[in-house]
Parts: C-alpha cells; sequence; structure tokens
DNA sequence: TAATGTCGTTGACTTGCATCAAGCGGCGAG
DNA sequence: CTCGCCGCTTGATGCAAGTCAACGACATTA
C-alpha cells in the first residue's frame, strides 16, 4: 500500500521564472500536444513573441465564469478544474484540463465556465487579442483550434451519456478509464497508476454524485479488487472490469 | 384547451422537389442564421454550386453513429435528434437540431453520433470533401464554422449541468425555455406555444429521465398552472416560474 | 503535544426517481 | 365499426443515491 503510494509523483514543482516563456518554445514538451503543434518551428518565433509564462498556485483561480477573456491559455504542466456554478451553490465541473489542453478556445469576450487550478499550475498566456490577430492571418493555427474545439465537443457529449445514463459505478469507472487515456497521451505511455490530485467533492461535481457517494464506490471498487486506494489517487486492478464499467 | 392545439401550427409540408437547392440560397430563410451567413451574395454561387437539397420523413435516419461522414448538412426545416446508444440500448440525445443548425462541424470522417428526423426534415447538403476544400480557402467561413462550434460547446456544457445537477421539474423546465429561446431565435420572435415534435421518449432520453417522470412532471407542471398540456405541445402560463426553475 | 481544521470514510435513515403494471384514447387496418 | 397498436398517463412499490451525522487520519498552528 505505502509502495503503491510511492510510485504517484507529485506534480514537480514548477518554477516560474521568467515572464517571457518564448524561449522555451522550441523545446516546450507539450507543443506537440497543443495548439502550437500547427505550426512550424519558423512560425514559433512569431508564437513565441507574444508568449508569457504564468504559475497558479493549488486551489487559486484562473479566471471566473462570466469573466471578461483578456487571455487564452496553454496548459503546461498541472490540472485545471472548469467549472459552472447555479445561483443556489450547486456546482458542476465541466472538465479537467491537462498539459496540452488550451483555455479560451471560443475567441469570445467572455469565459462561460470557471478555471480554478487544482494543483501546481504551469501555463503559457497569450492577450487574447494579440492570440485572435495571429488566428486570423494563420488558417492552419484557426483549423487547428477548430478541430480542438470539436474534440471537445465530442468528449462533453460523451460526458452527457456519462451523467444522463450511468449508474454511480459506471461513472466512477467512466472517469478512472478516461483519465487513464487521456494522461496516456500527455504522458505518452498508459500505466494503471492513476493521481488524482482533484479532491472527492471535483469527483463527485465531475460526475453528478454526492461525495458520500464517491467514496462509498471507490470503497467497493476496492474490495472487489478492481482499484487500489493509494493517498492521491488509485492503481487500477481490473482494467477489463472498469473499462467494461466504462464502455461507450 | 381545443383552442391552444390549433395555435400549433404542423410543420409545413416540405416540397422536395429539384436536386440542385442553389438556385433558392439567396433567398433561403435559414441563411442569415446558418453558416451560410459568413458569405457575401457573391461568394453564394460558389456554395450554391455545391449544395444539394435532400428531404427526411419522420423518423428516418439521416446518418448513423460511426458511418462515415460522407456529407455536411445545413438544417432547412424541421427537427432531428442526435443520439448516442450504450451497448446496452441504453439511448442520450445530446441535442435536438432546428432550422439554421449545422450537421457535421467537425469536418471529421466519422459522425460522433446518430441523427434522426424528429418530424419531416428539410436538409441542404453538401459532399464533406467539397464542403472542407471550400472552407479551407475561405477562412471566414472557417471562422464561422468555428464561431457555430463553441456555441455548441457551450449550450453542451449547459447541458451537463442540467444533467448532473438538476432535479425532474427543474430538467423539464429548462428545457422547455432552452427550447423556447432557440425558436425564438430561429423564427425570430418568442412564444409561449411550444410545439414538441418529439416523442416523451425523446424528451427523457434528452434529460436522463425516464418517460414516466416525464410524463409526471408535465402533468405537475399542468396541475400547478404553469403549463397548459396540448397535442404535440405545451402551451407556458406561468413563465416566471419556468425560468426560475430553469435558472442558470 | 495539544488544539483545530480539512478531507475522506462509514453508518443509519430518507427520498426522488425508476420499475412494474394497468389502463386510456386516438388512429390506421381490416 | 371494431380490433389492435402505440404513445401517454397513472398508481403501487422498490431501490440507488441523497441526507444527516459521527468519526478517523493527517496537517497546521499554538
Amino acid at each position: 500500500m505505502l509502495e503503491a503510494a510511492r510510485q504517484i509523483q507529485a506534480p514537480a514543482p514548477h518554477a516560474c521564472g521568467g515572464e517571457h516563456a518564448g524561449e522555451g518554445c522550441i523545446a516546450c514538451q507539450v507543443r506537440p500536444l497543443s495548439i502550437c503543434g500547427a505550426l512550424a518551428d519558423e512560425e514559433m518565433a512569431e508564437m513565441s513573441a507574444l508568449a508569457h509564462r504564468s504559475c497558479h498556485a493549488s486551489k487559486t483561480a484562473i479566471f471566473a465564469q462570466g469573466d471578461r477573456a483578456q487571455n487564452v491559455y496553454n496548459v503546461t504542466g498541472g490540472t485545471i478544474r472548469l467549472s459552472r456554478l447555479l445561483p443556489d451553490g450547486r456546482r458542476q465541473i465541466v472538465g479537467f484540463a491537462l498539459p496540452g489542453d488550451f483555455l479560451g478556445l471560443s475567441l469570445e469576450d467572455s469565459h462561460g465556465f470557471a478555471a480554478e487550478a487544482v494543483d501546481s499550475v504551469t501555463l503559457c498566456r497569450f492577450t487574447r487579442t494579440a492570440f485572435s490577430d495571429l488566428v486570423d492571418h494563420k488558417p492552419h493555427l484557426l483549423r487547428r483550434l477548430h478541430s480542438f474545439a470539436m474534440h471537445e465537443l465530442s468528449i462533453a457529449q460523451e460526458q452527457m451519456v456519462v451523467l444522463g445514463r450511468r449508474n454511480a459505478e459506471e461513472k466512477v469507472a467512466a472517469f478512472l478509464i478516461g483519465l487513464r487515456d487521456r494522461r496516456a497521451r500527455v504522458y505518452n505511455h498508459t500505466s494503471v497508476m492513476i493521481p488524482l490530485p482533484m479532491s472527492r467533492q471535483d469527483i463527485a461535481d465531475f460526475l453528478g454524485l454526492t461525495i458520500e457517494t464517491v467514496s462509498r464506490t471507490f470503497t467497493r471498487l476496492a474490495k472487489e479488487k478492481s482499484i487500489v486506494i493509494v493517498p492521491d489517487g488509485v492503481r487500477l486492478l481490473n482494467v477489463e472490469r472498469l473499462e467494461a464499467l466504462a464502455a461507450v
């Protein structure tokens, strides 16, 4: 149990030194995953000139729902929760953003959801107007932006199925398998260790459940040996069973 | 009651004569609402040359989930349900498409959901490759496509809140108010008569409920005089109450 | 090292929606 | 006309998940 725990890497502390991230763009880890992957090396200079490095400590707001969208962001490290609030305080998390994801796809002037750092987060920031201008004379960048947006839409529709038509056990399984697959894309290898930097409340608000139901479901999956619960994450034991529960 | 029923217009029967819809583009009712609104009159000729009129009777499939996307479509009349199926037959409707909506935003080569005509539907069809080529040398068309996609995404996120964090009564109210607002945009005036061409099962599958719960909720809203149930639709009586239930 | 706070787990109980089952009304086929 | 079908409604009952409450494990601070 303790041994398993050790295998979960705490997010590396992100040095957040210089204001300009530009110099790092060429070597950027997430570049092939991100919007920037659409650009040739020589175009990157232009993009780099607009980029600013930005850091956010765990639990701090990146922007609030309804805020004027001054900036757009590439996520370069950490995990971000994207949430919508009802007037009475009920909350729905509409997604988690991982490295490579882009915040501000809409190019519109206000944010439809709040973004908050779940753990320590690093971002590559652009002012919205500058980015929008860049997009205007780089159609292939717009195409990539669009294909990112459509991927988001597809994930959102899949989440609608999860929220509308799946029970608690299936929801949790779908969450774990979905997270595994997204992390596999980012880190370029699949793993049965799933770090969960977000709280049980975050998971509950993502899956349309209560924190107690999430907790009980984790416990049940652990009792039936489908997972092992470790500090700040889980290890998948019976992947086939989980995939069956999560099956589209 | 009967009188109220009369005020619901059956969808006008759509003549589906000539194969080419092109000649109608300039006069097209939905053009300002649709993708085509991005194009100047002189550009429409190019678009028109690619357009084919297409008709679908009630309850017929337009395309299936996973189909190769041979075509993309502008909806010019009627209502379409967009649905995803789970292996065990559970169904989630991820949206209803109305006139002005565009099917095939993704430009990708297979459809993520099934599309079926709910009532009599007319479409303006383009082959995907031709449309994609058109988009490639008309960046403003791509921008409009992207802004449509982001609007879809925003609606999908709102629907995630509805599915995850609202009770049956709020779900039904949100459905009715949402449909009223979308129809207001299409027909250019708001109305308390809401035609519901889709079945109770469709509504249930959209809201993550059972048909019985939808029926009971309609009945309850009618008993408390928030709505009147009429053949093929409802009339909103207490709009304030419904808006409060649906409030974001 | 005790005091306090946060987060997660667990148990007892409640409830909102699902399930199961019956019946009603309109409508097309015979 | 009537028979059977289908979409919808209604009622009785069950159950998964919510609610309320207590407690344990850590971490932070005094």
